[in-house]
DNA sequence: AGAATGTTTTTTGTATAAAAAAAATAAAAA
DNA sequence: TTTTTATTTTTTTTATACAAAAAACATTCT
């Protein structure tokens, strides 16, 4: 019937495990200093010392909050059939974006979506807005929402997005003074792909791990808040199909590991034409790898 | 206390005009054929052909609409104190944030602004949701929006990316076939530019939507959704810093055209490395203009 | 039979209300 | 005078209600 106690409900649980650690008798700080403590507002520092009096954990008199008693198991304040947060809801929604692949302008129903999430409607509505940024949702010309889905163009499209970022990026390090960090950091990576090369018949899975440390440090050396934006989104959507298609898993990540040390060592000869050359060739081995999974993908769902 | 009738409001309007070029006397199409051309539902069709038969303009029976006198002005029905459309919102907005250089951080406050730029409080919700895309805003940790503002830190990046973006897209454009339509387009624009040159004394105004659509050509040629949602941004932002500041406007135009000549020459040559310098150069006195103009903004909102 | 209309059911967008939390202000105690 | 608490005012956030619009379904007419 109106917003959730939700952050009341925090500051009790946390409030209660903070006075176990104090002794019977001794007094609270003032409420300013526990609403700094529990990062929120004097009015709900005060909404739960008022709780705690009414559940006689303490006494309560003008400036002295004296504690009566330890806290029990009883004490403790459920949380009410909570909300998914917001984060979860992009993990969740993204995933079912991804693995079903809808057919594109799919109409979503706000209400419908927001009950099988359960989040409110508005954060959804709101979501959903979010979403559209990328290209994923569309508002319909008249009212509500369609899902325009996770197509083979788009995948082509946030490739071809990625690698000029990337490019970029590499072109960028290529020129960076040998005593920048990020000399340091790529000697490190080298190490990890040859060692994971060694033992690649066994630990093939740990590759994906690698793949994202080694992309998100060329990026890295860009520091720039919309092309991080997109970073977000990109590994996101490449990582999870990464991933999910499990098809010769092994030789890809063998012929990765060789690509990504190709980029290494071209970026350590300071040869920009030859790094990008070698950036290029490894993102577009991506592409199709993306590409394919989709394929596949289509054909599993296709199947009865 | 609802959704507002805008809809029907328009539709009463556009049916009276549909109406007007048919004869007295004659019947009206359909339900289906109406809503179809007006772009509505079947169910909007008929609340406005009631309301039609309640006015006196129709006789309706079973499936015969027949007209029975032509509109008058009186038929009008006038909208409501409506909202600003999204359009406008977003428009306004931009203008009042890079019109008034806020210090970064300052609190929004969702129902004061939704009543300034008179639109529901969702709507601005929704579009600030949408703005931190952009990293203009942000939301505060515990509730609330904060207005990062329109910083020197936020022009430098923004200008690297709009400089990544536009150099990708003349190394692409460079490398296009002659029988592309963009030889021609960028010929005519050259006919342009040295058009504007010789007259650049009295019409220097008019260079702003040449400008526009310069780059606007150039970068067309990438056709990749996520680029064209930040190309928006871009170009707002910057056109809009363009026609504000006034200082030197002659001097910086006539530069701007002579560098705009030097690219589409070099692009000419095929030369990838010159195209990309020609362009590098330009987007770095663009850069240059666009910080300017933000530290003359800062003397201005200092001074007393 | 097929097209058009009448009716019912869903869905959406907006306004309003109410609770919770934050912020601001006033008052009191140390 | 400074710190802490009490009170009041704003602001944010969710829930609910309801009209408008869309969609689905049933019926009627030609």
């Amino acid at each position: 019937m109106a917003r959730t106690d939700d952050r009341f409900r925090i500051a009790y649980q946390d409030l209660l495990t903070v006075m176990a650690t104090q002794p019977i008798g001794s007094d609270l700080p003032p409420e300013l200093v526990l609403a700094d403590q529990l990062s929120i507002s004097r009015t709900t520092v005060r909404a739960v010392l008022t709780a705690f009096a009414k559940a006689g954990l303490i006494v309560w008199e003008g400036r002295k909050k004296t504690i009566l008693r330890m806290p029990t198991a009883k004490d403790r304040l459920a949380m009410r059939d909570e909300y998914l947060p917001r984060e979860e809801l992009e993990q969740r929604f993204l995933k079912w974006v991804l693995r079903f692949d809808v057919p594109a302008g799919t109409p979503l129903n706000v209400a419908k979506l927001a009950k099988e999430f359960s989040v409110p409607p508005h954060a959804l509505q709101e979501f959903l807005s979010g979403l559209s940024q990328f290209g994923l949702v569309t508002r319909r010309p008249r009212g509500g929402w369609s899902l325009l889905g996770f197509t083979a163009d788009y995948a082509v499209e946030l490739s071809e997005f990625r690698a000029v970022l990337e490019l970029n990026a590499v072109r960028t390090l290529v020129h960076l003074p040998r005593d920048h960090p990020i000399w340091q950091k790529l000697t490190e990576l080298e190490q990890q792909h040859e060692n994971l090369a060694a033992r690649i018949d066994t630990d093939f899975h740990d590759f994906s791990p690698l793949d994202e440390a080694f992309h998100h440090t060329i990026t890295s050396v860009v520091q720039n808040r919309f092309v991080k934006q997109f970073q977000k989104v990109i590994s996101l959507i490449f990582h999870y199909h990464y991933q999910w298609d499990k098809r010769m898993e092994r030789s890809r990540n063998e012929a990765a590991i060789g690509e990504h040390l190709a980029i290494i060592r071209a970026l350590r000869s300071g040869d920009e034409q030859a790094a990008a050359q070698a950036a290029t060739a490894h993102l577009a081995t991506s592409k199709e790898t993306l590409l394919a999974s989709l394929r596949v993908n289509a054909l599993i769902a296709d199947a009865p």
